[in-house]
DNA sequence: CAGTGTGAAGTTGTTCACAGCA
DNA sequence: TGCTGTGAACAACTTCACACTG
């Protein structure tokens, strides 16, 4: 369709993936440094403390559009600010949760998110044992109830927390209804439509990684 | 010291991190396929259901030395047999779990860990309400024990899950024992001697990733 | 001179192209 | 023809080198 393009078109690409992952951690960081008080950074500072390079930093903080002072720094206010707008966590997003078992339950509970502006609004469950009761404050709705609450609720994201052989069916729900993001903790690769980004946690995958390091230590 | 050490060493590299993450997913599939009575897979099949290139797949594969017939594929036996190996899966590992929250809760009860081998043996935190209570079966100490129980039992392997303030000091705590790999849910980049192996699952930076793309879609 | 900022080089992982095989 | 297997091209990210600045 618009294959021949041309010129014109700056770039296309984002900000790369491994970017926006370490944000976080330097938004964390520059929030403590603003407790002690401290007014600017630099990032060989940073990037010591994170076990980065320098220029990685450097880099990854001209994404911001902030800009630091030569011998000072940046400031810390600015990249703050910059950060928790770029990153979105400066507005308001909420989720379901479908699958309130152990996993679900601790995703609800885990205070770090309160940060970002994700806020899980409900979580379904085919459990009638969980259905109608509340975790941490949420309440806990049967799945069949998910599309009437979602169309209710402006709901923009998703959290999938079910045992593999559910996820792909809640993932098409999800899909189906209109939900513009999925953050997939099942062991599997769920397929969605293109304008959904998935987002996978794999606990075993990183589990490997670990176990494949201790049975075969390298060198 | 060998700084100048030439030639002779064929590859001091290892297996690609990504593709020792897409293990595990393979591995998954296979057991499933095995159950359905398959024999063989190809490269193809694999590549289309988890959304990969087929080359990538092949030469991932390749890693656990097995080789496949033309047209028809990899012994599924063989494959799944090798992975585990190579995973570290068909071994026991036992860990401890520093902060029995509600994530450490979480990962204590997760049944997927079950397949890979590893086993939480035992959890501790500092929180006089959890000490002495099981969680999931699993015994909950002071953290005082740690050093104690780690030397009795043969712990090669630490998760934390304690908020971000404690994990510097549990990390220091499991190195200095003598802990070979540390599983890092605390949301801060912890420090350790050269020959302990850190995995972090920081689940802020995924969520990062899926604001990002929520606020500020691409293109 | 200790920091920012940036283009170039290096490294790592992915995808392509094609040879070989049953 | 459908698959494995591999070397070469490509893309993405990281690190290096160095010019610039207060």
């Amino acid at each position: 369709m618009d294959s021949a393009v041309v010129s014109n078109i700056k770039k296309p690409v984002g900000v790369p993936e491994p970017t926006v992952r370490r944000m976080p951690k330097y938004l964390n960081l520059l929030k403590s440094m603003q407790k002690e008080g401290d007014l600017f950074v630099s990032a060989p500072y940073i990037a010591r403390l994170q076990g980065l390079d320098n220029t990685q930093v450097v880099k990854d903080l001209a994404y911001t559009g902030i800009t630091g002072k030569p011998r000072v720094g940046y400031s810390i206010e600015e990249l703050i600010l910059a950060l928790e707008d770029f990153l979105g966590f400066n507005r308001k997003h909420e989720a379901f949760l479908v699958g309130a078992g152990f996993l679900g339950s601790a995703l609800i509970h885990y205070q770090g998110f309160k940060e970002s502006g994700m806020r899980i609004v409900a979580a379904f469950d085919i459990d009638k044992q969980k259905v109608g009761k509340e975790i941490g404050g949420v309440p806990v709705f049967h799945l069949e109830k998910f599309r009437d609450l979602a169309s209710r609720l402006h709901i923009s994201m998703g959290i999938i927390s079910t045992p593999a052989g559910a996820a792909q069916n809640i993932a098409d729900l999800m899909a189906g209804w209109g939900i513009k993001a999925i953050w997939n903790f099942a062991p599997v690769t769920i397929k969605v439509p293109d304008h959904v980004f998935v987002q996978d946690t794999h606990l075993y995958a990183n589990l490997a990684v670990i176990l494949n390091k201790l049975t075969h230590p390298a060198k």
